[in-house]
RNA sequence: GGGCCGGUCGUCUAGCGGUGAGGACGCCGCGCUUACAACGCGGAGAUCGGCGGUUCGAAUCCGUCCCGGCCCA
């Protein structure tokens, strides 16, 4: 298995287990330099400065000629995460002054390195960080990483086996040091990849789950819970790990379908006589701990062996046949072979019919078949061995009846993926009836709300049948079980610290348990533990509750409602006001991204070579962060695309924005003689800007990354700059060219601020590209829409005008008008207020669409001669056919006129219909009326172009 | 066996009671027009998984089945 689902950061599978290449980026020393003085201001200057010295060749003003026509995104990626950090911008106030905007980094476990999955989380996390620090808010992001006990423990192992050192052998201390070693290597690596993704994480208040503080939370948690009654120790049926050697909870657990063989075995009676009980079972090997032969009570085939005595195959012991409720009568032959300690099925029969031995262990804790009741031949086998030399013996001597192929569920463990054992054994519990009604209650009411809202129903549906939780593990690496035994009366002692002396009879030698805690029992403690818990530490009292949650919903149970019920428990409040929970990334094909199909690009080398920005963005956009979605190379391609062209983009207004040019203080004052395109982009920003904070409120991250993309690609960069180019050349008057400049200036600035938490490295470097107030983007406010009026008239006229536009390029395409770039247009506006709007923005049009002329006809007026027509709502179109170029041909006016006479039809039909009429609403039936009537006489105006007596395609 | 998610142009997706079903990638055609060819303009391409139902009206609501994925037993 290749599975790091252990720690609550890691939550996709797949990191890379190859040597990750040394990170390629080479921090600047800038901060380090700077850090030495005080005052925010003086060090975010010099930030600015050392920044601003980056790139070789370039010089230090701010001129548009600085933007290099080609944009590469290391030098730029690194210049500006050294800026930020020389600045603090990442630092939460020591004291904040208003509501709080709180997120605790899901901590990666030290057992590898960054996965994509993780950075899809963390690139959300950026996000929501960055907005809400832009607004204001006093903003904390706090990182750190999980010791993942077992998981590291694990690895670490695998990897001394791969160099011949068997980590089971050594001492504990050397273990210690060597997982110690392990640590501070990746933990070094994964703060590298951090960095290199630009993440604006408040590294001073960095955490490790194993830090000498947190093991004091996780202590005090433990003997809180200890003392409440909800933490116990007894001896149940757990999942073993026979290579781990250790307990596992339910949840570390897969179960899977696996072929394996059924082998119906006969056991013969104890008094000798012919015939015995059949008995199916996938595990022969089990059959020496074997203490009854169970059958239903209401079998008839069995109902006469009830009570006699069989014979166990092989070691001829005598044990009995009983009847118990709980046999399936369908399975097998019927009837089940009775291992008590080996099947929790079988310990359930065992515990309801008292009289019967207790066996020992016949499978001992590493999956060896051991004591006296195993024969000699068999003892110290491993059980799969075993299994098959069971067989062939019970074969050879006769007792298997028959034997079948059988597909059956094996639970495997999800970290060493051996076969787990059931195995009853003395372990520690976490009551969980108790501390759940708050987490189902908070959810349940609102007080914790999680994104997308569906997966309430599964997290109700898992707390509803919640099983104790298995906290103790029988490994080296982890928080030791703060119990002690008294060597002398046996008291057992829950305590923070080792006691001196034993409180029942002051004896003082005192053994601590051996095992070490669950790696979840620290991690459930994370969003105030972190934060200082139990100690009523200034962070916690300011930042506790957290805000959100963004984590991958494959740990909702791992995680997310352990650490709700912890919250409620240890500190009466919700740790979190929300969750959002992401996707799991795909490939092209669909399947999930792992290291195991080799499938998983490393982020760090990803970043390296793409930059973090486009790796950042192609997570966004376009599949739904929230749902699983693919991510695939052109996926990242397509992200750099976009980059680019918003560097072009402000490249272009750089050029056209002479030096001195005012920073964008306010939005641009229009007035009502403003060019149509200057109300109408403003108009569109404003709503973009209202499409984004709405998005960001449902925690719909790529909605508002679609909204900035199609905005600033379609909006600004082909539309707006197109039709403003004269007026930014100034051939429309200066006071136009400078309204037209102020808008360009303040829409394009602004969009770099939406922009700026989601790609914040590129966005920062256009931004001193252009004329602004501030030393970074970073700690810019988020534009709010005040004193940007949304303009319905403008933003309808826009779409009239570009109609025509499309319309008269499509004619100009139509006539092969490529030979003659410039034939002339005619239009015949279709009503008043067509020919308003259309006559307004004649010049637009006409260097839109790259017509020689355009001229306006009276409605009345014939068409032009050797024209090709077109019809739209607008009006009626014409271009005229070059000279000896392509032949008249009605084709395409045909083609429309056969769709919309289809319109029509069905339109007219939904008319005629009377349930139509009396019950749609006023307006759908207005609309419909509306929209005939200007069918047909669009219809009626194209079959006016359509050559007289030519066949008429009928309606 | 139970639950959840998804099935919409070749691909990824938006839309979630009244639309000529929107976008992106890919494809085809035209264009190097000094921000961008990592680009622009235009075009082709979808009976919205199947079948039933509710409704004046269904991609959208309900039922059922099929396919893919995930989770739990």
């Amino acid at each position: 298995m290749d599975d790091d689902r252990r720690a609550p950061g890691d939550r996709h599978r797949g990191a890379a287990d190859h040597p990750v290449p040394r990170a390629p980026v080479h921090r600047r020393r800038v901060g380090a330099r700077v850090r030495r003085d005080g005052g925010v201001r003086a060090r975010r200057a010099r930030a600015v400065l050392a920044a601003r010295a980056g790139p070789p060749g370039e010089g230090s003003g701010l001129t548009p000629a600085d933007l290099p026509p080609r944009f590469e995104p290391g030098a730029i990626e690194r210049r500006w995460q050294a800026a930020w950090e020389a600045a603090g911008v990442a630092r939460a106030p020591e004291t904040p002054r208003a509501a709080p905007f709180t997120v605790v980094l899901p901590p990666p476990n030290v057992t590898g390195d960054l996965t994509l999955g993780h950075l899809l989380g963390n690139t959300v996390m950026d996000l929501l960080v960055r907005v809400h620090r832009m607004r204001g808010e006093p903003t904390l992001w706090l990182p750190g990483i999980d010791h993942a006990g077992l998981a590291t423990q694990a690895r670490v192992r695998s990897f001394l086996e791969a160099q011949g050192v068997r980590l089971d052998g050594l001492p504990r201390e050397e273990i210690l040091t060597r997982v110690e070693r392990w640590k501070r290597e990746h933990e070094r690596r994964i703060a590298e990849a951090w960095a290199a993704a630009g993440l604006s994480l408040d590294r001073t208040r960095y955490r490790y789950t194993m830090d000498p503080e947190y093991g004091r939370a996780t202590r005090r948690a433990f003997v809180a819970l200890y003392r409440a009654g909800l933490v116990y120790r007894g001896e149940r049926f757990v999942n073993w790990d026979p290579q781990l050697r250790t307990a596992l909870s339910d949840l570390e657990v897969e179960h899977a379908e696996e072929p394996g063989r059924l082998l119906y075995l006969r056991y013969p009676w104890a008094d000798g006589s012919p015939g015995g009980v059949l008995v199916a079972t996938v595990r022969p090997e089990t059959i020496f701990g074997d203490v009854a032969v169970a059958v239903h009570p209401d079998d008839e085939r069995h109902r006469a062996a009830v009570g006699r005595r069989v014979r166990v195959p092989l070691v001829g012991r005598e044990v009995p046949v009983i009847a118990d409720a709980a046999i399936d009568r369908e399975f097998g032959a019927g009837s089940l072979k009775i291992t008590p300690r080996h099947d929790l099925l079988d310990y359930e029969v065992f515990r309801r019919n008292p009289g019967l031995p207790m066996p020992p262990d016949v499978i001992d804790a590493d999956g060896r078949l051991a004591s006296d009741w195993v024969p000699e031949a068999f003892r110290g086998l491993d059980r799969n061995d075993a299994r098959e030399r069971v067989a062939d013996a019970l074969r050879a001597q006769g007792f298997v009846e028959r034997e079948e192929p059988f597909v059956h569920s094996v639970a495997r463990s999800e970290r060493s993926d051996a076969v787990i054992e059931p195995r009853l054994s003395t372990q520690w519990f976490v009551r969980m009836g108790p501390l759940a009604p708050a987490a189902v209650e908070a959810v349940r009411s609102g007080a914790i709300r999680l994104y997308p809202p569906r997966w309430e129903l599964t997290f109700y549906r898992w707390m509803e049948a919640l099983e104790d939780w298995c906290i103790s593990r029988q490994i080296v690496w982890g928080h030791p079980i703060p119990v002690y035994y008294c060597g002398r009366c046996g008291a057992e002692t829950a305590a923070e610290e080792p006691p001196p002396r034993c409180p029942a009879c002051g004896h003082d030698r005192l053994a601590a348990d051996p095992d070490v805690l669950d790696t979840w029992f620290s991690s459930w403690l994370w969003p105030f533990a972190s934060l200082g818990w139990p100690e009523e530490s200034p962070d916690l009292a300011h930042y506790y509750p957290t805000t959100v949650l963004v984590t991958g919903r494959d740990i909702m149970f791992f995680w997310v409602a352990r650490m709700m019920m912890a919250g409620f428990y240890f500190t009466g409040r919700p740790p979190f006001a929300a969750v959002q929970f992401t996707g799991l990334l795909r490939d092209e094909r669909g399947r999930k991204l792992s290291k195991h199909l080799g499938n998983s690009p490393d982020p760090v080398q990803l970043i390296a070579e793409r930059g973090a920005d486009a790796a950042r963005f192609a997570l966004l956009f376009p599949g739904p962060v929230e749902q699983d979605s693919v991510f695939a190379d052109a996926t990242v391609e397509n992200a750099r695309h976009f980059l680019t062209k918003v560097w072009n983009l402000v490249r272009f207004a750089a050029s056209h924005l002479p030096e001195g040019t005012e920073p964008p203080d306010r939005p641009p004052a229009l007035s009502p003689s403003s060019p149509l395109e200057n109300r109408w982009v403003l108009a569109r920003w404003r709503r973009t800007l209202e499409e984004v904070d709405a998005a960001l409120a449902a925690y719909e991250v790529t909605r508002a990354a679609t909204a900035l993309h199609g905005f600033l690609w379609h909006d600004l960069a082909d539309r707006y700059v197109e039709v403003s180019k004269d007026a930014l050349k100034g051939e429309r008057g200066e006071p136009v060219r400078r309204e037209s400049r102020a808008v360009l200036l303040f829409v394009l600035e602004r969009s770099l601020r939406l922009l700026h938490p989601a790609v914040p490295h590129v966005t920062e470097e256009l931004w001193h590209a252009l004329p602004h107030r501030g030393d970074l983007l970073a700690l810019a406010a988020w534009p709010t829409a005040d004193g940007v009026r949304d303009d319905p008239e403008a933003v309808e006229a826009m779409e009239t005008v570009y109609d025509a536009v499309r319309t008269l390029r499509n004619l100009r395409a139509g006539v092969g008008a490529s030979a003659d770039p410039s034939p002339p247009a005619w239009v015949r506006p279709a009503g008043a207020a067509a020919a308003r709007t259309l006559e307004a923005e004649r010049e637009t049009m006409l260097r839109q669409s790259r017509v020689g002329s355009l001229r306006f006809l009276a409605p009345d007026a014939p068409p032009p001669a050797d024209a090709a027509p077109a019809v739209t709502p607008a009006g009626e179109f014409f271009v005229a056919r070059p000279p000896g170029g392509a032949a008249a041909s009605d084709a395409s006016l045909r083609r429309e006129r056969e769709k919309l006479a289809g319109l029509l039809r069905k339109t007219e039909e939904r008319l005629r219909d009377p349930g139509f009429r009396s019950r749609a609403p006023p307006e759908v039936l207005k609309e419909a009326e509306e929209k005939a009537r200007e069918l047909g006489e669009r219809l009626r105006r194209i079959d006016d172009h359509l050559a007289p007596g030519a066949d008429r395609p009928t309606a």
